[in-house]
DNA sequence: CCAAAGATAGTTAGCGGTTTCTATCCCCTG
DNA sequence: CAGGGGATAGAAACCGCTAACTATCTTTGG
């Protein structure tokens, strides 16, 4: 008898060959179910990869004929809410389309992106999805290109996701949010109820693409409104609950006058909310209190948080799909997901003035 | 000149061997560091590496020498906190030891997770990492067994994490924490607080592990502090935010009489809150209520969670660390990783009794 | 001064599949 | 009844890289 494969090592496609009587490439036929088999010869096949417990070995067929079926996902951390539905809805569409999804974080350093992208070309992923804004800076914008470059050599697409894009020869499919439409629609909202002094919460990381959006929509709706910019606060915020409420801490130690914060995110407005309270200030009556993202916290924090709506799980499905179906010609994509504005408790008209004037 | 690789191809290690003169092998000892190769020699191979930008593939070293770099992670799916902070110790230390990350979502379907240890087999991942509690019953055992034995089969190694071993035979490595432990170390603090009429909210899906293990617990503490075992809620709880706050409701509307509520998981908790404070009841000077797991939404409700915690992300870093370092004949290992309480502000001495009674 | 040991580089044979390209066998048609 | 064509099955080449042997050319030691 042919090839009686070792006990306790992987049977190959040889020993089902050898097994049931046929040729390595049947077997192969059979499995991938390409080429005309008879019923007969298939029957004995099954019943030999049944009998050996045959699995097929992904690496050898991706080698020999049709690429990995692999989407790689590069994401800051997994545990950032917006960022695992992102990576949710990336899963999602991936596996949907048959697709694996492999899976690495950066903890914000550039770097360690670039040397990811680079393993990703080795590993032959189809697509490299990036989530979460980048730099700004040219050298950063500079080496992405190249990047991007490099992966569609190989055959792989890179996909920016919630990030602008890096410039119109780039091989590379873009998929962002209206960071700006959204700030600007809660920003109108909040100046219809009323405020006047808005803090907003987030700036001072120039160069960040989207919080730079946030703010840029926050500007252009006290424009639209004929109204003054306030002067921001340009305190680093590090985007977490703590420099939520620390910053707002200080806005109240040095006794700034605002009747409205619009937090760059939810988290770091469920950081203002705590902050506020220690200070016996009522949201929303005394301050409105607003944020961005709507993630799940929004709505367990007291009071519900009035918020920009992001469908992040859509944001992750949206470029998968874009990059695997997109047309081969199509040099650079670029898709803009709507938000929108959800309204809960957090967010009130302006306390009466005290003392007369806005 | 040797082939020149076609512009637009990716170069393989042939076309770097003829433009640096040298043989395939030789290109493959510089890249690989494992052999001597000359000073002037290794850097004629780099020049070209560089020029041609070179990257190996990954799928074909794979298949000539060691074997993929690669650990599985199969979770229900990515968003909810927990599963997150155990993928990102399951990437994080993946990426520690080398290796990439492949997840994958069950969304709770046992059908699901089998074919995912299948595919998983044919991936040649090193590790499969399970990832929250499974069902309990016999069939499913026994045929997560035959995974297991199947991927010991294929030189890799099944860890389940979160949840109990499958038996004494079987070549899996088990992480777990303790759920009975810190379910009962929180329900005897609610015990010493003076609270007699605890209602464990999550009961009701038995044969569901992580929660078996928590009521366990529960009602472990009752017994050793001489107390009858309050009769349980068996009502089904889907373990998200809806049910609790419905259950919480229902039970107020039944006119039950209880003085605290422990929640099986956080997220649980959370609804608790809202239906208390819906009712008019003050936590904790009215019901005191903790939950588990400790999230970060914990600390973000109102008033911040008293609660059970768990280093989510250590049991997945531990689950991978495990898994690849393992004494190549220990047949299966078992770990508990620790868990205690986190006392914050929902739990408090019950209220004075209006009309006697305990 | 010659043989044995080192240091380098090349040859060749897989790894485990897939995919041409052939080779049969069988049935149908003219 | 010969020849054409469809249905099946196999042989061999190949995917891109690694590893076990060889083959040189230097050294080096007795």
């Amino acid at each position: 008898m042919a090839r009686q494969p070792t006990s306790g090592e992987r049977p190959t496609v040889k020993d089902v060959a050898a097994s049931s009587g046929v040729s390595a490439t049947t077997v192969s036929r059979v499995l991938a179910g390409n080429y005309p088999v008879s019923t007969a010869t298939r029957a004995r096949v099954m019943k030999a990869v049944r009998e050996l417990d045959y699995v097929i070995n992904a690496q050898a067929r991706a080698l020999g004929g049709g690429g990995t079926k692999t989407v790689a996902f590069i994401v800051h951390d997994l545990v950032g809410p917006a960022f695992a539905y992102v990576g949710q809805g990336v899963e999602q569409e991936a596996t949907a389309e048959g697709r694996l999804c492999l899976v690495c974080t950066t903890h914000g350093d550039p770097e360690r992106e670039l040397e990811l992208i680079e393993l990703m070309r080795e590993q032959q992923a189809e697509a490299v999805v990036l989530v979460g804004g980048g730099s700004n800076s040219s050298s950063y914008i500079e080496r992405m290109t190249q990047a991007a470059r490099g992966l569609d050599k190989s055959g792989s697409r890179l996909v920016l996701c919630g990030r602008p894009p890096l410039g119109p020869d780039v091989p590379a499919t873009v998929v962002e949010y209206d960071n700006e439409g959204g700030a600007y629609a809660i920003t109108s909202y909040l100046i219809s109820l009323g405020h006047r002094d808005i803090v907003f919460l987030g700036a001072g990381r120039p160069g960040h693409s989207t919080v730079d959006g946030r703010l840029r929509g926050f500007e252009r709706a006290h424009k639209a409104h004929h109204l003054p910019v306030p002067q921001q606060q340009t305190r680093a915020i590090t985007f977490d609950r703590e420099s939520g409420y620390q910053a707002t801490h200080d806005l109240l130690a040095h006794g700034h006058k605002f009747t409205a914060i619009f937090a760059a995110t939810d988290v770091v407005a469920s950081g203002v909310l705590v902050a506020l309270r220690e200070a016996g200030l009522r949201v929303p009556e005394d301050v409105s209190v607003v944020g961005y993202d709507d993630i799940p916290l929004a709505r367990d924090l007291t009071p519900q948080l009035t918020t920009v709506h992001v469908d992040h799980e859509d944001l992750g499905r949206t470029a998968v799909r874009y990059a695997l179906n997109r047309d081969r010609h199509a040099m650079n994509q670029h898709t803009v997901i709507g938000t929108h504005v959800v309204i809960r408790d957090s967010a009130g008209p302006p306390p009466k003035p005290r003392r007369g004037g806005r």
